[in-house]
DNA sequence: TTGAAAGCGTTACCAA
DNA sequence: TTGGTAACGCTTTCAA
């Protein structure tokens, strides 16, 4: 690969003077600059951009730290990123945390080593802490870290409201929840959405309320020893849509029509949703806007620029399909 | 950030001691060598990567190139080619290319001017020109470019023709055959796989092989044509599982019932074919294992070591649910 | 308008 | 067993 002494040679200047062109920085003679393109061109010459790192102690690179790749929320989310980053010239790093601690500090470390100007994350589990000693812009995205981080989640509590309300408007009058992990801020909100809407219905009972995980097996068992103790409910709101998905198993399991018999809402938009039959009427967030906003946010963040608002709550929004 | 500068100060010796313990090369004396090792403790040193890797020439980074991460296809693979790759030191750059020209060539550059060690791509566009002028380490994977390069693919024709043959087995007397793009080699290798074992039947016809985009939209419109004009269709082997699924879909909205009038079968294997009532029957492929093997080639190319076969094609196997 | 040279943080060679 | 130093490829300051 040539390098910008090839080049300064082939144009007989010196390599203070190719860097010039190369950044349009600083005077340079017309007939000189062309001198210099021509070589340029002639070598096919492309700027080492680790020598470029190391020099600006930056790296036009920006990490992305989820939890699992391949849960259905993210790729579409590291799709938005990417091609934001790519709009501003950034590439992306990108890194599957499972949520474990170590192996997020180890990335973290990772990031910071090789000059990053930026991370966005997605973490139940970080501390604000961290985010702080590592002094490189961080914008957290679809959990909320800490009060203060930059951070860009959505309408949670509001948008289970909007779907337990729902259910009730359809008709339903035994209307259960399952819910997501303890200890995930989204889950928690969501299950405050749900609750808020039924609290004072007089069939409420705590027991109405069951765990899940946020995947499809724990639903379906979720599901199956709901309906069972439960036979009355006539809707569910399921804390995402693989879990939504999985109550429609366990429902069709045990031979119970959907929508007819049971209605079931989901929550995230995920492709996944239009894909089961029948379609999931499900609570859908903007996920690629959450991803593109989050990466123009850390762009601007990364380029000291003044940054008016650095917390973002979207807005959800519900879309009816076959499911209610 | 604390530089080996500052731990060789620190420790009182020079920068070249402290980084043969960094890298636990050449003569270092006991005593000497604690000293340093206290002095990075103390300043949480951590070496600079971008510094090491102009040195290098190489960045422990290796540049994954798929069309489009939302495509469900390829989380899977991006996970197993992350965690494989972080196995052994390196990390992971994403790239989607949209199997746009203009961009895996962009792409391709960054990565080498970034000193990526080796790359991984699925395209169907790239040449082995692009790929030989790199003088990267390149492994082709889930698609074919050129014969010579290392490449990792699935027998798809074996899979497509045992889908055919199952679909005949289980009674179905017309089978159809959706397809994928023309010009994409699995597409090819599929679309002869089926027709290898319907060539000789006395009802087949070539309009029994309609395309498809690797799509649920165009899916849906190729099924819902194939079974106005062809009534008598009661097996369909869709080139990919989003088709199936498309295909299912198009079966639900005509009133014809999955698998009792009408089986279908898939292909690929990707965790939504689970998800879908009644479950998908397809032909899965080792995704995760795809992705793997081709890291841990790629890692050995990039080490010089003896890489045996660079020509891989993985088996893959028929999981029967309630489709067909 | 141009060039020389220092510096970014490492590694590896050669000398001591 | 250790240290000095050139080199990796670039940008930027300062002088000319």
């Amino acid at each position: 690969m040539a390098s910008i002494k090839d080049v300064a040679k082939l144009a007989g200047v010196s390599v203070a003077t190719v860097s010039r062109v190369l950044n349009d920085k600083g005077y340079v003679g017309q007939h000189t600059r062309e001198m210099v393109e021509q070589a340029i061109k002639e070598l096919n010459y492309k700027p080492n951009e680790v020598a470029r790192s190391l020099f600006k102690k930056q790296s036009n690179t920006i990490g992305l730290i989820v939890p699992d790749i391949m849960n259905p929320f993210f790729p579409e989310l590291a799709r938005a990123v990417e091609d934001t980053a790519s709009k501003f010239g950034y590439n992306v790093i990108l890194c599957n945390s499972d949520e474990d601690r170590l192996k997020e500090q180890a990335y973290l470390d990772t990031l910071q080593q090789n000059y990053v100007n930026g991370i966005i994350v997605s973490s139940n589990t970080m501390t604000a802490n961290q985010i702080i000693e590592l002094n490189i812009p961080v914008v957290s995205i679809d959990r909320e870290i800490s009060k203060g981080l930059p951070t860009i989640v959505v309408e949670n509590m509001k948008g289970a409201s909007e779907a337990t309300r729902f259910l009730m408007n359809k008709g339903c009058s035994r209307i259960a929840h399952i819910r997501g992990p303890q200890g995930v801020v989204n889950a928690e909100e969501r299950c405050e959405g749900y609750r808020e809407v039924v609290h004072q219905e007089s069939w409420f009972s705590e027991s109405y309320i069951v765990d899940g995980d946020y995947d499809m097996e724990s639903s379906i068992e979720a599901t199956l020893e709901l309906l069972k103790t439960h036979p009355e409910i006539d809707g569910i709101f399921a804390a995402n849509d693989i879990m939504a998905i999985g109550a429609m198993k366990a429902a069709n399991q045990l031979g119970i029509r959907v929508p007819e018999e049971l209605a079931i809402i989901g929550f995230d938009g995920i492709r996944l949703s239009s894909v089961t039959i029948p379609e999931l009427t499900t609570i859908v967030q903007p996920i690629y806007e959450l991803g593109e906003k989050a990466t123009t946010m850390l762009v601007s963040l990364m380029n000291q620029q003044e940054v008016g608002q650095t917390y973002y709550k979207l807005d959800v929004e519900l879309i009816e399909r076959n499911s209610t």
